[in-house]
DNA sequence: ACCTGCCTCCACCGATCGGTTGATGCAGGC
DNA sequence: GCCTGCATCAACCGATCGGTGGAGGCAGGT
């Protein structure tokens, strides 16, 4: 028996989603609510094994109740459920600590698949969630703005070699890593060696 | 008609699949390959819609054949099927490029839906893989290694401050920007700002 | 043939940084 | 009450860095 909380702020979707899991003798609605303050006083008080959370509710939203939930340490699944594939939000959402992340047009036996396997602890994505998911992780095309030889040298003064140390890796002189060094720093419009090993790495450089 | 492309290096498991698929009339298998170097081979001249991939194979594997595909341009979308969990290439493996990523265990039905799903671009992964992804994109917990003032001090010098500007910031003199960073050093075990920058970013505090 | 981008090198300067030593005050834990 | 960690400040030194203004060679593309 997998008891659910539904967080969602329209109560059509809360009775359509309650509906649907007293129907299955499986689950039992524990609880509802409307925003994401509510959502955490229940989640607390009733501890249940798996919350479905809309993420645009008034007040709290579900990116911050999530968020919460996992600081307070309730143990309860987070299942995202929501209406639009808001790729901005799938990223936060799953850092936050949700387990799953549906959109609302699943059909009905995937949703009820996805809250079990949730309660199970095991991640259940839906299809363009997971694209979005994947191409997150995939190094974007990382420009070839620096020359070959301009990466060696930031990689080097990345691990911590000095102009001197690094010309004598590369066997070229001093101040040809200075030259090197000045044209990163044009090209990642910074002003010194901290500050472009920090673009390096923002721009998966590194 | 899906054309599939099937690279495995036990000649059991490609009549399996081959049989598997050849019985759905919505399918062709046009080619087997037995290594990853036959399989970058066969996709490009057969151009599939979809390679199910094996990523232990001899010589070439599966990893690296996937990367060389994307690199030469081939747009057959590739599907991994692997044996095991083996959590460290889910990781590599998207990264390469892979549009999906299932386990042999998965039930005929589920793989079919997923060569369909990957023929049309959307991403399919095992919910385990799914699992190992989410964590990926988790931030660790990153270690409360750096005092708050610390942190402070190495986002300012990772921003480009000199030591004096990020004094200013802090509303605090050099010398204690000095005395932070000669701390950070020690607590990141290097021994410049660029250095520390890196080590950082590694350790996902920036 | 020309231009552009890349890689290489030189010299000089002031500004900044890294290293050291030492000091104070204030929390929290034993 | 003592100790540890954190945050704050000071003065000094040599080493390093950043900025400037050059220069030449060598490849690739127009």
């Amino acid at each position: 028996m997998i008891r659910l909380l539904i967080a969602d702020d329209h109560p059509i979707v809360r009775d359509g989603l309650s509906g649907m899991f007293a129907a299955d003798p499986g689950f039992e609605v524990v609880g509802e609510a409307g925003d994401g303050a509510e959502a955490i006083r229940l989640a607390e008080a009733l501890q249940p094994d798996v919350i479905l959370m809309d993420l645009q509710m008034p007040g709290v939203n579900g990116l911050a109740a999530i968020s919460q939930l996992a600081e307070r340490g309730v143990r309860s699944r987070v299942l995202v459920l929501t209406t639009y594939d808001t790729d901005g939000y799938v990223v936060p959402a799953i850092e936050a600590g949700a387990t799953g992340y549906l959109l609302k047009d699943a059909p009905r036996d995937e949703l009820l698949r996805a809250v079990r396997a949730a309660a199970d602890g095991q991640s259940v994505l839906a299809p363009s969630v997971a694209n979005t998911l994947m191409n997150h992780v995939r190094t974007p095309p990382a420009a070839d703005l620096l020359s070959p030889r301009e990466l060696e040298v930031l990689q080097l003064v990345a691990a911590g070699n000095t102009n001197r140390e690094a010309a004598r890796h590369l066997f070229i002189s001093e101040a040809t890593v200075k030259t090197h060094l000045l044209n990163i720093y044009a090209k990642l419009d910074v002003s010194d060696r901290a500050a472009a090993v920090a673009e390096g790495f923002k721009r998966k450089l590194l």
